[in-house]
DNA sequence: ACAGAAACCGACTCACGCGTCGGATTTTGT
DNA sequence: ACAAAATCCGACGCGTGAGTCGGTTTCTGT
């Protein structure tokens, strides 16, 4: 999906290297402040080198928010089908892949906490599509679980639609804060205190402890 | 606060019109993107002119965010004051006249949903700090409902702090998709789904309608 | 060991866009 | 009406950083 793929496996491999780089650089730096040049030597590599696998900024920017979308679905989609089929286990499941993930990997929470000004128009549009992807794949375990009933309707319709935009928003908004340094409390109790959040929203009668194990790896 | 202020009437106004040709244009080509030419040409003027008024481009972008922060610090303030001291009724106040008036504006909408790398390091920044002003404006009420037994407590401790976080990350990335057309339904839908999400996720005993009216100018 | 290909290097080119500046034009005061 | 100040104009200068390219090193197969 990334783009073509050189069939040697050193070649890969070295890819994969130089998108870590640019991955750490553009986190910290933005994508219209970092340079390529710097890029190539946060990679121990040239410009040249860097060029040699990519053929532009804009390509490279490309495939590092490709590849953080591509990581996260294929993770978070793996445990939701773990989970099995009760979509309220499913969505929770999701939520907790998605914050283990994105706190493992801070470059990935900050790759694609874009949905934004403030950069060019085609990574923005290029994030906002992701994000959407994960909207509506909880979008649809909303759906089910009011279909079956497994949601306290307290009053009104409750749109999957916009309350899985409105779950996604939160969960990114408030990773990266904390990616941002601008939110002191720990990890896990920013997890407990969403997945509360969440489940409170959409009117789940609440368990004691979550049972959906975040993934490991 | 924006910056220093010409006496002349006329200079002001001229100053608020080239602002307003200017967040429009960030808007929509990111503020990366954005040429002073470009802006310049927005304003019916030229880079002569824009110069005048601001030094650098990186002052306008300051100067834009500024007063976009302003102008809804100073309306969600005042709404909260006329909602009177119950907290409940001032979160609402404030998440209405937020809604109201980026919706209004979208070009302000847009200017706040930054919150991301593709920027540079100072716009985003700004940005933080202009959110973090708003997480604090209702973590501030959270504390005051808890304190006054207006939530119920259904399990865990409802941080206050993580709760306006998440709350205001909701609000402004729900928004900011509909100010990029990633949202269909009607904004008022939105409103009230928000409000839903909400209230229920702070425990909130919901009564039928929202009595707290958007502010009106 | 040797050729050919793949991968890498870094000095250089060049377009682009910020900011300048001398001068035109408009406003304000008398 | 006249001058001085304020405002505006747009061609130009200049740094910056993306992308190029000829040459060098490292790999691969025989």
């Amino acid at each position: 999906m990334t783009t073509t793929q050189p069939r040697q496996a050193r070649a890969i491999e070295r890819r994969e290297l130089l998108l870590d780089a640019a991955a750490r650089v553009f986190a910290q730096r933005g994508y219209a402040d970092a340079q390529m040049d710097e890029i190539a030597a946060a990679a121990d590599t040239s410009k040249g080198g860097l060029y040699f696998h990519f053929p532009t900024k804009e390509a490279l920017i490309a495939a590092v928010i490709g590849r953080a979308g591509d990581m996260l679905r294929q993770r978070v989609t793996r445990a939701m089908a773990d989970a099995g089929s009760d979509p309220v286990a499913r969505a929770e499941a999701a939520l907790a892949t998605l914050v283990e993930t994105l706190t493992a990997h801070r470059s990935l929470a900050r790759a694609l906490a874009s949905e934004t000004i403030g950069g060019a128009a085609a990574p923005r549009q290029r994030v906002a599509e992701i994000e959407d992807e994960f909207v509506e794949l909880i979008a649809v375990e909303l759906h089910r679980a009011l279909e079956l009933g497994r949601l306290r309707r307290l009053d009104g319709p409750l749109d999957p639609e916009l309350t899985a935009r409105a779950w996604v928003g939160m969960v990114q908004s408030t990773l990266a804060a904390w990616a941002g340094g601008r939110v002191n409390a720990p990890i896990d109790q920013i997890y407990a205190e969403l997945r509360r959040l969440l489940l409170r929203s959409a009117g789940v009668p609440l368990e004691p402890e979550p049972h959906a194990q975040p993934v490991k790896e």
